[in-house]
DNA sequence: ACAAAAAATGTGTTCGAACACATTGATGTT
DNA sequence: AACATCAATGTGTTCGAACACATTTTTTGT
């Protein structure tokens, strides 16, 4: 099982390694006859180029820019930064710097402007988080316009100019929380979904889970669950939750399609003899707190972590080895309970 | 943002580069003030080898064995052959090779001349996974005496000889499968826990399932499900499933904690006014057929494809990196329903 | 047939770390 | 003073691929 070398390849095929070289990088300026000669030679013996000596060539050093919400006002995109952070202490030693840039997430002019700056900067490729769907399609095209590869995570923009994207099938999602519901919320009840956040999102995230889970209650004969919508802003969800719950048809089941569900958990808490059952999204302390308690039923992870994780590594693979980068990998959707959270926190 | 060399480093402290060599590797022969110098300029600048220089260097190739169940005796195996391989078209043009070898997973003693076999060769790193308990730990102790590592997948051994185990928490595992339960079967029933195989099986993943699950089901309160155990043979099963259905008082739960949940599920379908609910483990095409007719309600996923892909990934990184192996290293343990099982099988 | 142009091929250097080997300088011994 | 000894330091080569540059061979035009 010997590894062949360029040199090896030259002595078998009576050539200098400049003309095995030129034949792999098919720089022309070979005859017909050397050609076909280390041509032959390569298939035979499956030649594969030590990509560390390959790399080592190659001295540039590479550099990726950050751009998503900042945690301090949403600790939801915490654990994008641990992700992050994992990527480079995998990579520093390897010639790749990233930087990361944080905006507000209630705030479309700190977004735009964190972006000229790190458009100055011209870097070799940007991760955004686009939360704010229209304004990022704006930035993308002025990356592309100067040749910055662009990476998103977590909401699928369907656009052209993006390298990679990184993250869940958003309807189908949906379909899991309704088929967790349905599970353990007995026919013919109410269920309440719930698009929640601190401030106004113009993402679609929140719709296409909408949109999966009541598509997958559609199609099951009998289920018969009467569904109602809300969208509310955090601080208007006391209030008109209280009033829902003090109905007397009162709702048995609550889908919350962002990782606030803590907050319907805290006031819900408070009303044990509804025995409403509550599926919402995301790890957050907040959240384990009540799954533990029992007070959230199903959590669904959508591992942002990770996402930022495998997004840095994608780009970093393609820099360093020439690896292709997949257009789109979706991750797995982690259905999460009050017994398996630990595996997905501590990772 | 600059990426210091060594060279950068020796021409800063002026000093010659195999000075500096010598203060890196803590070789001596270094004077008290060159070796001060030296230390502090490195730990100013923060240095950090380049990683693919250095092991450009180091051309030796590595050898690894990976031992395994046949997977055409019993399919749960395949997925690792599908993890190896991954494994093996990410690294082999770094200088990392890998066989298998297979044994039969009802036979100790193929077990031992397939060891046998690798020993021989002397390769860098087996990977056993070690279905027989007591064998195991006799021929991981001769691969100790000859300095090959020894990594392990699925079944954790408790032994010191292991360099690495990747798995999951078994116990939690049980745990998880009776939490599950709790929400999909109504208190005061009969549940019946499983253990079934083709063939008699001294590994003890089952019964650490079974502690977990026992575990969590008496430390909630008011839960007063029956329990029963049974340990069958495939062949075996027919006959006393049917029995038991067949009784007045019959059950409403069924926890199968190995990946023959399919076979349960058969013979459970035909009893539909019962309306059992069936939670077993992994990911076989035969398990996801019944999990979307609704006949199993959960999988648990073991992902040894995973497993086995993470155990050489660790070692090969070991090989050429230099980095640390995690002695145990604890996956997830993935909840399985009809709609978010492709996510786990397409990775 | 011969020079010039073009094509084919070969040679040598580089990347950064590792290490073998060579050199310097200080000290001690006779 | 001459020489051996030994610690300290410096130099040069290697790993494999990539590419600039040098050299050889072939083709073309007159």
């Amino acid at each position: 099982m010997k590894k062949y070398t360029i040199k090896d390849i030259a002595k078998l095929a009576g050539v200098s390694k400049g003309t095995v070289d030129r034949v792999i990088h098919k720089r022309g300026k070979v005859s017909q006859a050397a050609l076909e000669k280390v041509t032959k030679l390569l298939e035979e013996i499956d030649y594969q180029p030590n990509l560390i000596a390959r790399s080592l060539k190659n001295t540039k050093n590479y550099h990726i820019c950050v751009i998503q919400p900042n945690p301090e006002i949403d600790p939801y995109w915490q654990p994008c930064i641990d992700g992050v952070n994992d990527a480079i202490n995998e990579y520093k030693s390897f010639g790749i710097t990233i930087d990361s840039y944080f905006f507000n997430h209630a705030d479309t002019d700190s977004f735009f402007k964190v972006n000229e700056e790190v458009l100055k900067q011209l870097p070799d490729a940007v991760l955004i988080t686009p939360v704010f769907h229209k304004e990022s399609i704006e930035v993308i095209k002025k990356y592309n316009a100067n040749n910055v590869i662009v990476s998103t995570i977590n909401d699928p923009l369907e656009l052209n100019g993006i390298t990679n994207y990184v993250g869940q099938d958003l309807i189908q999602s949906g379909r899991i929380a309704a088929r967790l519901m349905e599970m353990i919320v007995p026919r013919n009840r109410d269920i309440l979904i719930v698009h929640l956040d601190e401030v106004f999102n113009n993402s679609i995230h929140m719709q296409l889970k909408e949109k999966g889970f009541k598509n997958y209650l559609k199609h099951i004969s009998n289920s018969n669950y009467k569904l109602k919508t809300y969208s509310l802003q955090q601080a208007d969800l006391d209030e008109k939750l209280h009033d829902l719950l003090n109905k007397p048809n009162a709702i048995s089941g609550i889908f919350v399609t962002t990782s606030k569900v803590y907050s319907v958990a805290k006031i819900v808490e408070n009303f044990p003899d509804l025995n409403i059952k509550i599926i919402g999204y995301d790890l957050l302390d907040e959240n384990i707190k009540y799954l533990k308690k029992g007070a959230i039923d199903f959590l669904i992870n959508q591992n942002p972590k990770h996402q930022a994780y495998l997004c840095i590594t994608q780009l970093a693979e393609y820099f360093l080895f020439d690896k292709k980068i997949p257009k789109q990998k979706l991750l797995p959707i982690d259905i999460v309970n009050s017994e398996n959270f630990d595996g997905y926190t501590n990772n």
